[in-house]
RNA sequence: GGGAGCUUAGCUCAGCUGGUUCAGAGCAUCUGCCUUACAAGCAGAGGGUCACUGGUUCGAACCCAGUAGCUCCCA
C-alpha cells in the first residue's frame, strides 16, 4: 500500500468517526475497571457550535481519550439543556412568522410547537460536536426535559419544599420585559452605557407665591437628577441627606411631581450621596431595588406604573401604553415644555441586560418562588475549601468563597411555559399545596379543607410558572445516571462522583456551585473531583467572540480549512487553564503543519527498504531516542496531572518534531535509495507506534489513519489507536541524554561554521577534538559524521593552531580549513568570551567567598557554584591558550 | 464603592518551596537553502532594566510595601 503525498482530513475524519461509532469505542458500561467520567456541560438546545464549545469540548475529548488509553472505563455523557427563556423566545418568533401569537394558544398547544422545534433543531449542536471528534457515549445522550429528568426536577422541588427550603414571596426581581419573565441575578449582565442624566424641578408645596427672580426660585423648587424621567409618576418621595445643609429648609415639606402634580413628601436618609447629582434623590420603590428598601424603611407606598412588557399602565396617568424608552423620550419633551427640565447631562452608568434576550432589565416587584441558599451553600463551600473538589486554576477558590459566603436566595420561578411547571396547586382561597400530581394535591387539600363539601379537581389550579433551567441542570451529574429515579442503580453507583468537569468560569456560581449543593443534598457526595475552568475565547484584539460582533469564525469552516485535528491543536496551543484564549487562526495553521509533519515523517519511514544482511549502525541513536521518549513521557504525564494541557501538547509537539523528526530520523536515515537494517527498522516502527498513541488524544483522526497502515502489519478490526494502551515510561539513561546534548551542540556549531563561511553542506569537513569533559565523542562518531558531514573525527591532545575552533562544554573542537582565519576577528571573539567568563567567575567567586552564603545556602547549591567555578576556570584556560596562540 | 487577579521577547504564554552556565517555549522576524519525507519545509541567528519605586535577604522575575496601567467579579 502506498501512501498519499498529503493527508486528506475530510475523508479520514468521516471514515474513522464512523468506524469508532460502529465498533462501540465510545460506549461505556460499568465493569471492573476504574471509571473515568465526565458529564458534558449541556449546551443550549438553541445553540450552534461556537468557539467556546470548541475549546471546552476539545479539552474534554483530550481528557476522555487519554483516560481510555490508560485503561480506564471512560464515559463521557453528552446532552443539551432546554434553555427555557431562549427556546421559548425562538419558538415565539417562529410562531410569529407563521402568523400565530402565543396568546392565542393554550399551554399544551404551545408546548407541542416547542417540542416540534426541539426535535427539529435541538440535535444540531451535538452533531456538530461529532465533527470535532468528540468521543461521547451518544447512547447516553440526555436532555434536561426528558421525562426522567423532569420528574427528578419535580421531586427535588417537593423535597426541598418539605425541608422548608422553598418559599413563595414578593421580591424585587430582575424582570425581562421581552421574555416577560423574571431572571436570576446571575443572568443579568451589566454593561456600561451612555445615558442621560435629567435634572428635573419639583415644585415645593406652599412656596409658589415667593417666585420672583433666581434666588427665590431656589427655595420654590427642588431639583433632582435621574436617568429615568419616565418613572417620576411612580415616585413615592424625594429623599435628601439630613446632613445636607442645602436642603435644611425642605425638611418636613411636600413637593409636587411635575406633570401629574401628585404630592409626595421630602424624607431624610443618610443613604443619599450628597455629591451625586443634586443631592436629592427621587424614591421610586416599585422600580428600583435600593428605592424599594428605602421605601420599606420609610413606609412609602409602592406605585407600579409598568406593565409586564415594559409599557406604562394606568397608574402612570400619562403616556399610557407607551414603551418605557419611548416614554422616556416623550416625557423629556413634556418636562421641557412645562419648564421644569433644568438641564440634561451625558452620563455613563451600569445597566443590566438579560443574558437571554438582551433586553434592559427592569427591577420589578412580583410574587416569585425562591430557594433558600444559606444552608446548602455551607457544605458546598467546604468541599472546595478543604480540597475535596479542586478548582483549576486555584485562583477561582477566592471568587467561589466570596460568592458562597454572600449567597442570596435563588429566584427559581420563571413566567414561561417551556420548562417544568411548578408542582404547586392553588385552592380557591389562595392557599396552595405542593404535590407531585393534581390527584395527590387534591387529597392533601381535602385534608385541610374546612368546608363541608369536599374539593374537586376543578377547584385546583396549578401554578403557571415553570422552574429556572438551572433548577434542572444543577441535578445533571446525578440525573443523567438516573440517580433520582433509581438512587441505587448500577450506573450511578459506578460513575458518580464523576471525575472532571470542564466548564467556563462565568457559570462557576450558577451552575458549578449549585451542582455541588445538589450533589451534597441528594447524594451526600460531591458531584466531581476536579473542575477545569477554561477561559473565554477572544479575538486578537481581546474582544469576546460573539455573534453580534461578527468576530467569531464558524468552527465548522475552520475544520474544513485546517482539519479537525488542526483546529484541536489550534485551540489547545494557547489555552492554559483559566486564562482567556486570544484566538488566532494561525494556531490552527500551526496545528495543520504539525500533523502534516507527522504524515511526512511516516512517508519517510514507509519508503524504506529493509535489508536483513545489514548490521545495525544506529544502536546509539536508538538508545538515545528511547531514553528521550521515556523522559518526555514522564514530563507529559506530569503536566497532565496538573491539567496543563497546552504544556502537555507542547511537550509532545517538541518530542515529535524536534527529537523524533529533526534528530532521530536524521540520525538513522539511510542514504537515498539505500536500504535500512532490520533492527533499526523494527525499532523505528515501534517508536512511531508509541508516538501515534501519545498524539492520539490531541489529533485523533490522523493518528487512527496512520495506525491502520500496513507498515504496522495486519491489525484486527478492534485494534485501533483510540483504544490502544499508552506506553509506560521505561529506563532513562541520563548520561546518554546529556552526552547527546553535547553532540547536538557540536553539530550545530559545525552547521554554523558552514553558514558563516558559505561552505556547502555537501563538502565534508575534518574535525579534531581535544576533550577533557569525559564525553567519549568517538562513541557518537556515526552520528557526528552523518549529521555534521565530517570527513574524519580525530581525538587530539594538543591545541591545533590555524584551525577554526569552538568550545562545547569544556571540550575544544578544531576544524582545519584551507582558508586562513582572520586573527583579528578571532581575537575579538575570544576576548569577548573571556570578558564574559571573567565577569561570571567573579560573581561566582563573590558567592563562594561570602561567609553568609557559605553558612546559609544549601549544600547542593554550594556544590553547584563550585562546579560553575571549576568549569569557568577550565574554559578561561582554554581561551587564554587560544589568545596566546594568536599572539605568537 | 467593595473584592479578586494580572503586568516577563513583536505576539501568546511558562517560570513549582527565593539559589544549576548569566530568564525559557511556541509563533512571528531576519539570514542562507527548492539538500528526492515534508517550502505546510530544512539549517542557522537576533530579540527581554522580568510595569515602576523602595524594602527584606549572602542572593529577588519570585517575598513585603507603595505607585501606575489593565482585566474580571460583586454592588
Amino acid at each position: 500500500m502506498s501512501i498519499a503525498k498529503t493527508y486528506l482530513p475530510k475523508e479520514a475524519e468521516e471514515k474513522w468517526y464512523k468506524y469508532w461509532l460502529e465498533n462501540g469505542f465510545f460506549k461505556s458500561v460499568p465493569d471492573d475497571r476504574e471509571p473515568y467520567t465526565i458529564v458534558m456541560p449541556p449546551p443550549n438546545v438553541t445553540g450552534v457550535l461556537h468557539m467556546g464549545h470548541m475549546l471546552n469540548n476539545t479539552i474534554q475529548d483530550v481528557l476522555i481519550r487519554r483516560a481510555r488509553m490508560k485503561g480506564k472505563n471512560a464515559c463521557w455523557v453528552p446532552g443539551t439543556d432546554h434553555a427555557s427563556i431562549a427556546t421559548e423566545a425562538k419558538v415565539v418568533a417562529m410562531l410569529k412568522e407563521k402568523g400565530i401569537s402565543k396568546k392565542d394558544l393554550s399551554r399544551a398547544e404551545f408546548l407541542d410547537y416547542a417540542w416540534e422545534w426541539k426535535e427539529k433543531y435541538g440535535g444540531i449542536i451535538l452533531d456538530q460536536l461529532k465533527k470535532l471528534g468528540a468521543s461521547c457515549d451518544w447512547d447516553r445522550t440526555r436532555f434536561t426535559m426528558d421525562d426522567d429528568l423532569s420528574e427528578a426536577v419535580i421531586d427535588t422541588f417537593i423535597h426541598l419544599y418539605k425541608k422548608g427550603l422553598i418559599y413563595r414571596g414578593i421580591r424585587m426581581v430582575n424582570w425581562d420585559p421581552q421574555g416577560k419573565t423574571a431572571v436570576s441575578d446571575e443572568e443579568v449582565m451589566r454593561k456600561e452605557v451612555n445615558q442621560k442624566l435629567y435634572y428635573i424641578r419639583y415644585e415645593v408645596k406652599g412656596e409658589r407665591q415667593k417666585v420672583k427672580g433666581d434666588e427665590e426660585s431656589l427655595t420654590s423648587y427642588l431639583t433632582i437628577a435621574t436617568t429615568r424621567p419616565e418613572t417620576i409618576m411612580a415616585d413615592a418621595a424625594i429623599c435628601v441627606n439630613p446632613n445636607d445643609e442645602r436642603y435644611l429648609h425642605l425638611h418636613g415639606k411636600q413637593v409636587y411631581i411635575p406633570l401629574i402634580n401628585r404630592e409626595i413628601p421630602v424624607i431624610l436618609d443618610e443613604y443619599v450621596t450628597m455629591d451625586f447629582g443634586t443631592g436629592a434623590l427621587k424614591v421610586t420603590p416599585a422600580h428600583d431595588l435600593n428605592d424599594y428598601e428605602l421605601g420599606q424603611k420609610h413606609n412609602l407606598p409602592v406605585i407600579d406604573i409598568l406593565n409586564d412588557d415594559g409599557t406604562l399602565n394606568a397608574k402612570a396617568q400619562i403616556l399610557l401604553g407607551e414603551d418605557r424608552f419611548a416614554a422616556r423620550k416623550k416625557i423629556a419633551v413634556m418636562l421641557e415644555e412645562a419648564g421644569v427640565l433644568e438641564k440634561v447631562e451625558e452620563y455613563k452608568s451600569q445597566v443590566g441586560f438579560s443574558e437571554r434576550t438582551n433586553a434592559v432589565i427592569e427591577p420589578k416587584l412580583s410574587m416569585q418562588w425562591f430557594c433558600k441558599m444559606e444552608d446548602m451553600a455551607k457544605p458546598a463551600l467546604d468541599y472546595v475549601l478543604n480540597g475535596e473538589i479542586k478548582l483549576i486554576p486555584e485562583k477561582f477558590i477566592n471568587t467561589y468563597r466570596h460568592w458562597m459566603e454572600n449567597v442570596k436566595d435563588w429566584c427559581i420561578s420563571r413566567q414561561l411555559w417551556w420548562g417544568q411547571q411548578i408542582p404547586a396547586y392553588y385552592l380557591p382561597h389562595g392557599q396552595y399545596i405542593i404535590a407531585k400530581t393534581i390527584e395527590e394535591a387534591l387529597e392533601l387539600a381535602n385534608q385541610i379543607n374546612t368546608n363541608n363539601s369536599p374539593l374537586t379537581i376543578n377547584d385546583l389550579t396549578q401554578e403557571e410558572d415553570v422552574v429556572d433551567t438551572w433548577f434542572s441542570s444543577w441535578l445533571w451529574p446525578i440525573s443523567v445516571f438516573d440517580g433520582f429515579k433509581d438512587p441505587n442503580n448500577a450506573d450511578i453507583n459506578y460513575y458518580y462522583p464523576t471525575n472532571d468537569l470542564v466548564t467556563a468560569p462565568e457559570i462557576l456560581f450558577f451552575w458549578v456551585a449549585r451542582m455541588i449543593m445538589a450533589g451534597h443534598e441528594f447524594r451526600g457526595k460531591m458531584p466531581f473531583e476536579n473542575v477545569y475552568l477554561t477561559g473565554i475565547v477572544r479575538d486578537k484584539q481581546g474582544r469576546k467572540m460573539s455573534k453580534s460582533l461578527g468576530n467569531s469564525p464558524d468552527p465548522l469552516d475552520l475544520i474544513d480549512k485546517y482539519g479537525a485535528d488542526g483546529v484541536r491543536v489550534g485551540m489547545l496551543l494557547s489555552s492554559p487553564a483559566g486564562n482567556d484564549l486570544m484566538f488566532d487562526e494561525g494556531h490552527c495553521e500551526q496545528g495543520r503543519n504539525f500533523y502534516n509533519k507527522v504524515w511526512n515523517a511516516f512517508r519517510l519511514v514507509k519508503g524504506w527498504e529493509v535489508d536483513d544482511k545489514l548490521e545495525n549502525p544506529n544502536k546509539v541513536a536508538i538508545d538515545w531516542f528511547e531514553s528521550r521518549f521515556n523522559q518526555a513521557l514522564t514530563e507529559i504525564e506530569d503536566t497532565f496531572a496538573q491539567y496543563r494541557l497546552s504544556e502537555a501538547l507542547m511537550a509532545t509537539y517538541k518530542l515529535v518534531w524536534d527529537d523524533f523528526c529533526a534528530w532521530y530520523l536524521e540520525m538513522i536515515k539511510p542514504v537515498y535509495l539505500q536500504p535500512i537494517d532490520r533492527e533499526t527498522h523494527t525499532k523505528t516502527i515501534e517508536f512511531f507506534s508509541n508516538i501515534l498513541k501519545l498524539l492520539h488524544p490531541f489529533i485523533p483522526f490522523i493518528t487512527e489513519e496512520l495506525w491502520h497502515d500496513d507498515l504496522f502489519g495486519d491489525r484486527k478490526d478492534s485494534d485501533c489507536c483510540i483504544v490502544a494502551q499508552l506506553p509506560n515510561s521505561g529506563e532513562i539513561n541520563t548520561r546518554l541524554l546529556a552526552d547527546v546534548e553535547n553532540v547536538k551542540q557540536v553539530i550545530t556549531q559545525i552547521r554554523n561554521i558552514r553558514n558563516n563561511k558559505q561552505i556547502s553542506p555537501k563538502e565534508a569537513l575534518p574535525l579534531s577534538v581535544k576533550a577533557i569533559s569525559g564525553v567519549s565523542y568517538l562513541s557518537y562518531k556515526e552520528i557526528l559524521v552523518k549529521l555534521a558531514n565530517l570527513s574524519e573525527l580525530v581525538l587530539v591532545t594538543d591545541k591545533m593552531s590555524g584551525a577554526i575552533n569552538f568550545l562545547v562544554s569544556t571540550d575544544e573542537f578544531y576544524v582545519p580549513l584551507k582558508e586562513t582565519i582572520d586573527p583579528v576577528a578571532e581575537k575579538e571573539r575570544l576576548q569577548k568570551e573571556k570578558d564574559y567568563l571573567t565577569g561570571f567567575l567573579k560573581s561566582v567567586n563573590a558567592k563562594l567567598t561570602n561567609e553568609k552564603f557559605m553558612a546559609n545556602a544549601k549544600p547542593e547549591i554550594i556544590e553547584a557554584e563550585q562546579k560553575k567555578r571549576a568549569d569557568a576556570e577550565a574554559k578561561l584556560k582554554i581561551i587564554d591558550e587560544g589568545l596566546s596562540g594568536l599572539a605568537g
